[in-house]
RNA sequence: GGCCCGUUGGAGAAGCGGCUUAACUCACCAGCCUUUCACGCUGGCAUUCAGGGGUUCGAAUCCCCUACGGGUCACCA
């Protein structure tokens, strides 16, 4: 394939959210599949909703994801600009054009006598759409209400008893009748281009050569074939892909969590995790394997595995996916995600010594296993530094363990207070002389001392629980543990 | 309401007319490993592809109808 470029043509009117990353990660990994180019544009036309500040986001959060572009905003390149608001004098002469040859009008016609025209329509049960009253307008008429003052909007003239269709990348052929279509506003009366005219001129002159966008574009392209032929371009290939949902089948909205990328960040998602999991919204792998990294997505990724159906997203095995990227990843990396949400939770300084450091290192491998977000980190910490809570759950197990727990932990508290400091190693020494002496072994033996650290049945090794609780700790959770086995046993 | 798209297990998802007694993944269950807990490994988990017709020697796969879900018809993108 030849001069292959692709794009992301975000709207900053809001943070980058996961729809829009996985169409920007499709766009991306097919650009980069072909040896073409990836570029990003800010189709900002609509003044009110567009923020400097949500164009960061959603830049910041393209770097984040690995998305680097190779032209556009910041970037730069020879088809610039690329935010629509500097690209109007593009528009101005296209519109001109369709103007000159007839194939547009100005349309006078006000607001209100629109909503009421559409509300007419919807009443009778038809498809609310413009009846064409300013349609055939004459020039005349056009300068003596321009005279006047009046800011019209430009409409494009729909041929009537048309078909068009498009050959789209994943749905196949689609096609429209042109009668279902009313005459559509291109400029909007301050004079800045609607979408759909406005795409088609930036992807004519960015020489996009494959669209790829969400379904919910789909009903709208046939009015921008239409435009590629009044303006006499060829169009570029389309592939629609699916909306993602939330586990109720509805659209994903923020009623179903998290829906920013940002978002994700926050919570202690790597990266690559984010990556792989959006790249298996709606696209699958051949084989078996689901784990990729970018560059592996790149050589597997094709359209034509994409699916027609809708995606779920699928928060659960999100969780999975980042779980097996945290055990995977260097512990440098670990420890470089994790800092944060010590920092922030207050368990390691903003500006750690090599002791916090070397801390946050040991809480963070001892824990990777047992979290599948950093933001998990502080909460499961948390365990190991209040007093522990010896609830109801753990009734039946205690009950079972009886009073084989008391000799055991009465065993236990014993060595720690002949102890001075107790290291991973010292502690596993510890508690096979536990054994020894009570002859008590195995799940009885680990599920006490587990139960009397951290109030669960369930956690990390519990050398390296040791640690995190230190010597001082066990010894208050022995006694404590012990007190309270005192009342449970008699009741 | 018109037009357009979709519908495979608890969930995601492969499948493109015979190789399917429907891959793979998550979740769940069982076993192994571990003196504990996880991680990991092994095995189990849809006689059936929204429902109904049809085409065919043969259909999850092609056609039609119905139902359900979604998108779109904006001076939003």
């Amino acid at each position: 394939m030849k001069n292959v470029r692709l794009r992301f043509a975000p709207s900053p009117t809001g943070p980058l959210h996961i729809g829009g990353a996985r169409s920007a990660l499709f766009n991306y990994l097919l650009a980069k599949k072909y040896r073409g180019t990836f570029l990003v544009r800010m189709e900002d036309t609509d003044l009110e909703r567009s923020s400097a500040a949500s164009e960061e986001n959603i830049k910041d959060s393209l770097k984040w994801l690995g998305m680097d572009w190779d032209e556009g905003v910041d970037a730069g390149g020879d088809c610039g600009p690329y935010r629509q608001t500097e690209r109007l004098s593009i528009y101005r002469q296209a519109v001109d054009k369709l103007l000159a040859e007839g194939k547009a009008y100005y349309c006078f016609c006000s607001e209100e006598e629109l909503d009421r025209e559409r509300e007419a329509q919807s009443a009778r049960g038809e498809t609310p759409r413009y009846g064409g009253k300013c349609r055939d307008l004459t020039r005349e008429e056009w300068q003596s209400r321009l005279d006047s003052g009046a800011k019209p909007v430009v409409r494009f003239k729909v041929p009537p008893g048309e078909e068009v269709a498009i050959d789209d990348l994943v749905r196949g052929r689609v096609a429209f009748e042109t009668d279902g279509i009313g005459d559509f506003i291109i400029v909007k009366s301050d004079g800045i281009p609607v979408y759909n005219f406005a795409v088609v001129l930036d992807d004519v002159t960015m020489k996009i050569s494959h669209v790829i966008r969400g379904e919910e574009h789909l009903s709208n392209t046939p009015r921008q074939v239409l435009l590629y032929d009044a303006l006499g371009y060829a169009m570029p290939k389309f592939a629609h892909i699916s909306l993602i949902l939330g586990q109720d089948k509805t659209k994903m909205s923020k009623r179903h969590g998290s829906t920013s990328v940002v978002a994700y960040r926050d919570q202690g998602y790597l990266p690559e995790a984010l990556v792989n999991f959006l790249a298996l919204l709606g696209w699958s792998p051949e084989g078996e394997e689901e784990i990729f990294d970018l560059d592996g997505l790149v050589e597997a990724f094709s359209l034509d595995r994409v699916s027609k159906s809708p995606a779920v997203f699928d928060l659960e095995k999100l969780k999975w996916l980042n779980g097996v990227y945290i055990r995977n990843a260097a512990p440098e990396r670990r420890l470089a995600f994790a800092l944060p949400h010590l920092q922030n939770a207050g368990l390691v300084p903003a500006e750690p010594a090599a002791d916090d450091l070397l801390w946050a290192q040991t809480v963070t491998e001892a824990l990777k296993n047992h979290i599948n977000a950093f933001g998990e980190l502080p909460a499961l910490i948390a365990r190991y530094r209040q007093p522990v809570a010896y609830g109801e759950e753990l009734g039946e197990e205690l009950k079972a363990l009886g009073e084989d727990a008391v000799t055991v932990i009465r065993a236990v508290l014993a060595k720690l207070e002949a102890l001075e400091t107790v290291s991973a190693d010292g502690y596993k020494a510890l508690l096979k002389e536990v054994k020894k002496e009570t002859g008590i072994g195995g799940r009885p033996l680990f599920h006490s001392v587990r139960i009397a650290k951290t109030g669960s049945t369930e956690g990390p090794d519990m050398d390296k629980v040791a640690i995190i609780i230190g010597r001082e700790g066990m010894i208050e959770r022995c006694r404590e543990f012990l007190r309270f086995m005192e009342h449970f046993l008699q009741s």
